[in-house]
RNA sequence: UCCCCAGUAGCUCAGUCGGUAGAGCAGGUGGCUGUUAACCACCGGGUCCGUGGUUCGAGUCCGCGCUGGGGAGCCA
């Protein structure tokens, strides 16, 4: 393919000395003398910068002046072999052409390194970083192998909606979508706001999950999965959630809850295995400067099998442990932080799949088990992040789920078309989701979750 | 939402006992014949988060607020 300049990573790899290149991107550091000066230059299409030596009786001063870190410039040259260290190959430069300055005084990047908070109140420009260039690009092969792996196995992408009417899908608080006037809303006779006038003539709200939409189309094509935007209105503040994420979930006819952990192990190391595969150079940056344990913590997911606990048998570990956790453990109780980390990073030592929680804190959709008191659940929890997918198999017996959306006061009118399935051709089925920037933390090594995702919405910020 | 911590130069931070602020880096100027977050010298740079209070005097102590961070809860 003709492109209008050769990518510094296809250079760095495939340029040979004496070749004419063009390479286009953002100063990094301009360094040197006045006899010779050097530019290392990014443009994004890997860590590194390639390094444009300017001979100062080539180029004049001036134009050699503007450029500073930041400004984005093209160049044009013939490589050769680097008589220093640090780099194979440079640019000897025939001619500099400047796109746009970036005026030394005002630009907020430097040389050096910037704290991640910092780099949060720029987030406009901190996609230059070495450190965001590198998450960006892992990201982005990461949604990539999704994607690959799903479809190398025959699963459907399925679009599930965005805006839904159901309030009921059982995640969390939900952000209303509206077009009524904000301060003076049309009332009805209760004195209550009249969604009836309502764009949709109803109630909406951005979603929380798409499987209960994912469940209709697996029982009509198989194997599907979605990938894609979920907004919770929690107000939650941790490193380990975001108002706005993206959430892969995977929905299987004819899958049981076994057959559904068997994927999600394999999904979480083939995803691994892509990451240190296709992404080595970006992970070593990231693990050196972020987390020294970055690699051990991947391999160590890789070779082993993952510990697959029943909640039952969890708590009993848990009770023997001889820890003082703050909070105690008894068999009912929903597992605490403390509790998972425990079980992942002592205990078993590896991720841990564990299945069939009490039926009073999961969801109202999950399948019961014989014994009347759990559910065919699983939570795959991970080191360092703790739950980083969360599954079940459905319920798909009528009678039963009719039953449980009613203990649970889950208005069954609204989810008419759920229960319908279950009516005609139901089937047995399972499916689980996975927090895409979850799965970033843990491959990226990244402690906070907004360092994982280009503009992360939270609480009171929506910048950008 | 709860608990804890922080907010001082463009960035990272120091600031003792309450006495009107300092370093490194960045920036500017000059120097240097191949640098590797180049180096060396000199120079400029402050609404000490906001607000109210205590005090002769507040960056420092107290109240309230805002913002950020860590932990917890909710969850993916």
């Amino acid at each position: 393919m003709k492109t209008p300049h050769t990518r510094i990573h296809d250079v760095l790899k495939h340029g040979r000395p004496g070749q004419e290149v063009t390479v286009k991107g953002w100063v990094r550091s301009r360094r040197g003398n006045k006899q010779v000066q050097f530019i290392a230059l990014n443009d994004g299409s890997c860590l590194q910068t390639i390094q444009i030596v300017v001979d100062l009786q080539t180029i004049d001063a001036e134009t050699l002046k503007a450029i500073t870190t930041g400004a984005c410039i093209r160049a044009d040259g013939m490589l050769a072999a680097s008589p220093a260290k640090g780099q194979n190959v440079e640019i000897q430069a025939r001619e500099l052409k400047m796109y746009g300055s970036a005026d030394p005084a005002n630009y907020p990047l430097q040389k050096k390194g910037h704290s991640l908070e910092f780099l949060r109140e720029i987030a406009h420009l901190r996609p230059r970083t070495n450190t965001f260039g590198a998450v960006l690009r892992v990201r982005s092969v990461m949604a990539y192998a999704i994607h690959r792996f799903f479809q190398q196995r025959g699963f459907v992408y399925l679009h599930t909606p965005i805006i839904t009417g159901s309030d009921c899908e059982g995640a969390g608080e939900m952000f209303r979508v509206t077009t009524l006037d904000a301060k003076t809303p049309p009332l009805n006779e209760h004195a209550a706001v009249d969604f009836s006038q309502d764009f949709f003539g109803r109630e909406t709200a951005l979603t929380v999950s798409g499987q209960l939409e994912g469940e209709l189309a697996a029982l009509a094509l198989g194997q599907i999965y979605t990938f894609g935007p979920t907004f919770r209105a929690e107000n939650s503040n941790t490193a380990r959630h975001l108002a706005e994420f993206w959430m892969v979930e995977p929905e299987m006819a004819f899958y049981e809850l076994p057959d559904n952990m068997d994927l999600a192990e394999e999904f979480l190391k083939y995803l691994v295995q892509t990451a240190l595969d296709d992404c080595s150079v970006d992970l070593e940056f990231l693990s050196a400067h972020y987390d020294a344990d970055l690699f051990e913590r991947l391999r160590s997911t890789d070779g082993v099998a993952f510990e697959r606990l029943s909640y039952g048998d969890a708590v009993e570990l848990l009770k023997k442990s001889g820890k003082n956790f703050e909070f105690p453990v008894s068999w009912g109780c929903d597992l605490q932080a403390e509790h998972e980390r425990y079980l992942v990073e002592e205990c078993c030592k590896r991720p841990v799949i564990l299945t069939d929680y009490p039926r009073a804190i999961k969801a109202f959709y999950m399948k019961g088990n014989d014994d009347g008191r759990t559910v065919r659940a699983m939570d795959v929890l991970f080191p360092r992040i703790g739950e980083i997918i969360g599954g079940s198999e459905r319920e798909s017996d009528h009678a039963a789920l009719l039953q449980r959306m009613r203990e649970m006061h889950i208005p069954e009118q609204d989810l008419w078309w759920y229960l319908e399935t279950r009516r005609f051709g139901s089937a047995p089925h399972s499916g689980f989701g996975l927090g895409f920037e979850r799965l970033m933390l843990f491959i990226t090594g990244m402690a906070n979750i907004r360092d994982v995702i280009p503009f992360p919405r939270t609480p009171k910020n929506a910048s950008f």
